[in-house]
DNA sequence: GTGGTCTAGACCACC
DNA sequence: GTGGTCTAGACCACC
């Protein structure tokens, strides 16, 4: 899967990584129990420092996204994704809220808005986890 | 309008506060040319240095969601809201991709999905920008 | 001659109203000898403070625009207008200098920028004072 | 490239230090790609306080003339500069009329003002961006 | 080491 | 009284 980093982005680095892992999870580019590359082999090919990447690694983990064995190196969870409960749900809520906001204010009404959020999903939808 | 501040937040304190006058505009709880409290006295409201308030405060002022007067102080954009236009989209989406692919991760359809959005609009709803 | 202040600016009221009336003479709108009015009247007009006309009409008489007596009030400089010596010279490279650099910067090329020049120039050129 | 600083100038620091970062790339003694000083250490240099250093380069950045890259420090944008859009000539309109009033006061017509641009280009135009 | 954020406190122009 | 600018100094995330 390719990987983009942007340098100059106000987002930090390791952000952007997990981001990117996370789409292509849930876009189908990385497969269940599809093993990632190091976080050495990684660094190297971004150009990035390896703490970079092991600070993203981590972060998936952490969230149920990727498995992290000492030999084995990572891997995208094989058993089941984490499930969306009420934390979940909640956090969501908080992080979606300002973007609702400012669509409001800016006069883009709730159709509008989730075609976006539609046109996104289908980018996504091409054999995904839920395909 | 009530505004709470979370000083443990990792989320910049300017923000939230761009964030809760944003949803204050989207809920209606603040109207077009309502004047804002002064820099001075939101700061020592919320018990936040004025420096903080004015980062806010360019802020909203420069993507056009309030106006503000040298000496008069500050005010909800009375005229024409920022409009929605390909920027806006452009962004809103960069923003949105990541919690879309976050749910389809953990199976949340699009359906859900959207009903999350449409309860957030319904939250803005009573009262706001466009009703 | 019609004025128009723009509270909101972040140009201070005096130097759109010092401007406005350098533009009304190199216009032909405001003549040679023309009486300007009132201190008084033009500030109740305007709905803004007496001091603030106040301070661009003396700013207008100490560069030569305009004259004040004490009893007649101000009117348009009768007799020869500033002559452009050295020091108007330097001071007019002194503030195009950063126009023309963000052009340069930008890929404007002099004839293009001369052309916006020869705009402005044709804008007051119906009538004005070299007429 | 030299940087001079007039603390007595009733033009803000920052304002002064945009305009000469600007005036540099025109000139080409900042060229694309270039780093520029960290905030610090040119605050060090120009004894002023980091913080307006900060401001100058966030300004420059919104505008497009820099990157700021959040560890490796700030850089002239290398890639495209700033197009000249229609929002950029009404800005530049908007500064010049004062400038194009005045001279026109004094006497000096187009073809003079003009003059005094080509000037400027001329000093900028030796190894410039354009060259 | 780098920029980003926040605070405290000062002075200024404007009106 | 209002926002704008500047300083000094601190802590933080990122890498």
């Amino acid at each position: 899967m390719l990987i983009r980093i942007d340098l100059q982005s106000d987002e930090p680095i390791y952000v952007q990584l997990f981001n990117q892992i996370v789409e292509g999870i849930a876009s189908g580019a990385l497969r269940p129990g599809e093993t990632l590359p190091s976080v050495r082999s990684l660094a190297a090919d971004l150009g990035i420092n390896l703490h970079t990447v092991g600070k993203a690694y981590t972060q998936l983990r952490q969230e149920g996204y990727i498995q992290i064995h000492r030999q084995k190196g990572a891997l995208v969870q094989p058993g089941p994704m984490p499930e969306a409960d009420g934390e979940f749900f909640g956090k969501l809520e908080k992080r979606l809220r300002p973007l609702v906001a400012e669509a409001i204010c800016r006069g883009v009404d709730e159709r509008r808005f989730c075609e976006v959020c539609g046109r996104l999903y289908r980018q996504f939808g091409k054999g995904g986890v839920g395909a």
